[in-house]
DNA sequence: TAGATTGTTAATCGATTAACAATC
DNA sequence: TAGATTGTTAATCGATTAACAATC
């Protein structure tokens, strides 16, 4: 196949392709079918076949995918191969708490800035980064040649942390914060809101527990 | 409309509808079109009225939706009228994190129990609440009629919790382990797992930035 | 009454799945 | 050669959007 304009849905399976990958080249399997990877990724084999097509011919017929090669391939579509610095904005306890995940990063991708508003958090160690003010973000972005920002910080100050961001060179953001970030079109966002998260999960909740009376359907 | 099988991709917009209706409610706007909604949510207005249309009648012609009520039909929808105990299990920096959030989860769903294996971590508090030992688990979910699960511990630990989860008769799990969990299909999962977010981010960034060479396309 | 906006049907668009020839 | 499994086309399914009559 090859080219075609790649949907949001098939870019967002790669790494958890790549998640099961890594851990079957630690276990030393060479080879796996798309009929195992499906049953283990809870995926249709063939969705699966279609996404991996659009990049290219990784498999061989009748043996199936060659795990390394495969993980260097998604590896690349995903530009994990380069060196890629992350900034965290706002040093809460969440930020705190994602400033430990570079070990899951995937060696090339990895925090390397943390910066909150309030002055008393400035200057502290946060494994090993020291939190920075907010006005060093423009120029730390730019030294870095940091691409991706996470925001962490209150939903009030959301918007205009984007802003800066986006001002600063900034090409896309995971937001945690739960608002709506307005950014041009250019600026690729990700909502990362778990309250809206466990807030849809109550809809499928049998119902007729906690409540008592009629409530039928 | 009403009824049929609603999607997933409703469900999962109804708490960012409810979050702006609040928002519009603290600042005394009485009436709300899926106009301004779609605007404001960067959604098309269409969806918007379909969507709400699956549940009931909620607008009136020529005028829009009235906020409080909507809030309060949304609310009802999501369970979210009723009080929501959530089990919080690992007690690392992400738990401690999440466990702060209760505010923002409106007010009848609640973060009720934290549960952690680690011994030393076991007696400590966490914003007022008693980190437990794993091994109440079971008995706590039953005690406090909890329905819900948030699983942040590593993932080596994840699916073993997540088996005595089930066990203990939860019905949803929000899961920011890594792994893609096994479980039976009547109870939901969502993941939230931000690396895998993170690195599908990094697949939009611009080509030939810190690369140097060839590269085309 | 004229203007606004819903709820809903029909049209469109896109994503998933099935099926199968090609081939290892 | 027989069995397995890919890449891809065609069929299906589902979700989004447009359009509009109903009506406030």
């Amino acid at each position: 196949m090859k080219s075609d304009k790649i949907s949001e849905a098939v870019v967002r399976r790669l790494p958890v392709y790549l998640r099961f990958l890594n851990e079957l080249h630690t276990r030393e399997i060479a080879t796996v079918s798309s009929q195992e990877l499906g049953q283990k990724l809870d995926l249709n084999p063939a969705q699966i076949r279609k996404d991996l097509a659009y990049f290219g011919d990784f498999g061989r017929k009748g043996i199936g995918y060659d795990v390394p090669y495969l993980i260097e391939k998604i590896r690349h579509i995903l530009k994990l191969d380069q060196p890629l610095n992350v900034a965290l904005v706002g040093a809460g306890n969440l930020g705190h708490a994602l400033s430990n995940y570079n070990a899951y990063l995937q060696d090339t991708m990895k925090i390397t800035a943390i910066f909150d508003s309030y002055k008393p958090k400035v200057g502290q160690k946060i494994n090993s980064l020291v939190v920075q003010p907010m006005e060093e973000l423009g120029s730390t972005i730019r030294e870095q040649g940091i691409r991706i920002a996470i925001i962490t910080v209150p939903e009030f100050e959301a918007q205009n942390v984007a802003d800066t961001l986006v001002e600063s060179g900034i090409e896309a953001i995971l937001n945690f914060a739960p608002v709506i970030l307005k950014t041009p079109s250019n600026i690729r966002i990700h909502a990362a809101d778990f309250t809206t998260d466990l807030q849809s999960l109550a809809y499928y909740l049998q119902d007729g527990k906690e409540e008592s009376e009629h409530e039928k359907q």
